[in-house]
DNA sequence: GTGAAAGCGCTAACAC
DNA sequence: GTGTTAGCGCTTTCAC
């Protein structure tokens, strides 16, 4: 095994006390003691062993980050930032992934409990009841989702919805559709709320498909049912949904934006690289992560926090078939 | 605090000892005893605390996972499956993300060392000797590489770039391109080593092109280089950096793949996402994650263990400049 | 300012 | 088959 700091101890001359002192309260000995402790230290690869320390003090220094799919381009800039942050704080973080399985998500919440200060809980698809009651076994905060009595921070999608529904509204579409997300995901009722309350401001209609896996194969999978539906605009759960949408409306033959504008949401890097770039909503997802730790860490500060989204507009929207081009509807609004 | 072996104990009226016996070693706990004790537990909501039994074990049932950075699309999928795998073996992982500098992997290792039973090195950018060192103070697997008396898993890059070179000269390029990987990265000898070779076999120049940092950004930036060597095909180190450097080239007005061929290496989802769709080789990193998990945790497996490749023709190769679109260079070899 | 002793939650001999 | 005991590596009273 490696080296204890009894072994410190012994070779410094000193009680273990002193060496546990300078490595948790250096302010307590003696200053030449406690260089001559550290070089010692040093000297033998000495590392306060976290778990054994944890024991005792009940700080483990780690928090967990729960996740729905880590290979959703989503969330890696999101892990990436809380990391990050947690390493700033001096904290290691656990990452899981549920597969979209609230069962999972559950089982890991208790699996990791004993092991973290408090656990991050990404786009979590368990009932507000379920997290009320793991929010008794160790600090919990929600991203993407508000639960009452939880620090939680979500981005503002209801004000996303609003901007991508009014850009297709200015552009002319009247036939609208919102491609929901997975069940079970918080954000679908403001998505849907915000969405239906804008389309009827404009004298729009708007068709809800789903629930849908929040994927490519998502989006692709309701080509048809958008086709049929008649929609000239839609709006999807996210822009993987939204990338699979266009795919699957290609391989109709339907070309997009010229016969049908779609919008996503996230602006996931993916979004600038694909032919039509997609128009979509950015969320801060890097910035989401890092306010996550903090709130997680720093307990005092308020919550929820809601952050900042924006439509970006880029090429997979257009006028309404039919239009005139000269109508420059792009311009936003 | 949560609730403790000794609660359970007393709930059930037995010694702590034997609760210890129904979680660590239930064949030793009579049968109806047993299923006291787990009633009890279920009942109180006790889970052993895994640090605590670490302490003593030695086994920590966690492993850590060490990347250079959790949001290059190459690695999601391989977190992804590292992480299943790893639950599959009751293992929780750490995840950390070192920003491709050395100094920080190797304070990672120290850091994490005594909290889990291994760590999986994701394409380390630490010399041998420093590798070395660290693999005495925890079970080490490095992917991508590979370090003498080290388990390690790798992806046959010589083969794939033996693979793409000849596509390209099979397809009439004479004059190719190789853009490689960060300073530190070790596939870029191989790389370089089976281009060369494979140029050679086809009379064919290669211009070495690097090093470049394993992103869009990085090929982007080589692109008016790439435009001044007059070269017509570039086998690019990774995908981000092959679709970084098509964009590059777009932005001089150069044509991909009608005046240069393009061809990455990694298949990451997004390589099919583009337009044009990229031509790369495939390697299987989920499948990397998912071995080189089990290579920590069951030692006595043979290693190295090399991966197969593939290459994948999509659209960002085809017929060298000036040579007749007739000659079906597409098919392969 | 430093040492001694107790104990965090648990496992692993060793008795019985 | 179960209880007793010691102790994993560390922190934290409490003396001195």
């Amino acid at each position: 095994m490696a080296v204890t700091i009894r072994e410190v101890a012994r070779a410094c001359g000193v009680h273990i006390s002193t060496v546990s002192r300078t490595f948790s309260a250096p302010h307590l000995v003696n200053a030449e003691t406690r260089s001559r402790v550290l070089a010692c230290a040093e000297r033998l690869g000495y590392r306060p062993n976290r778990a054994a320390r944890a024991l005792i003090t009940g700080r483990t220094y780690n928090i967990g980050l729960i996740v729905a799919d880590i290979a959703n381009p989503f969330f890696p800039p999101l892990i990436k930032a809380a990391e990050s942050q947690a390493r700033r704080h001096d904290y290691h973080v656990f990452i899981a992934n549920t597969n979209e399985d609230p069962a999972v998500e559950e089982e890991l919440v208790h699996a990791l409990a004993k092991q973290v200060d408090g656990l991050v809980l990404c786009s979590p698809r368990m009932s507000d009841g379920v997290i009320e009651r793991l929010s008794r076994e160790t600090r919990l905060v929600v991203v993407n989702r508000r639960v009452a009595g939880l620090s939680s921070v979500v981005m503002d999608v209801a004000r996303g919805a609003r901007l991508a529904i009014e850009h297709l509204t200015g552009l002319g579409h009247r036939a609208l559709a919102l491609l929901t997300g997975p069940r079970g995901a918080w954000t679908n009722g403001t998505l849907r709320r915000a969405a239906t309350l804008a389309a009827q401001a404009a004298n729009s209609s708007l068709t809800v498909l789903g629930p849908n896996p929040p994927t490519e194969a998502g989006g692709a999978a309701q080509a048809e049912q958008v086709a049929r539906a008649g929609v000239t605009g839609v709006l999807a759960y996210n822009d993987l949904m939204a990338i699979g949408l266009i795919e699957g409306l290609d391989a109709l033959g339907i070309r997009v934006p010229e016969e049908v504008s779609v919008v996503g949401i996230d602006d996931i890097a993916l979004s600038r690289l694909t032919r039509p770039k997609l128009t979509t909503v950015a969320t801060p997802t890097a910035q989401a992560g890092q306010i996550a730790v903090d709130l997680l860490l720093t307990p005092d500060q308020r919550s929820p926090v809601t952050l900042g989204t924006e439509l970006v507009i880029r090429d997979s929207t257009g006028p309404a078939p039919g239009r005139a081009r000269t109508t420059d509807a792009k311009a936003r609004r």
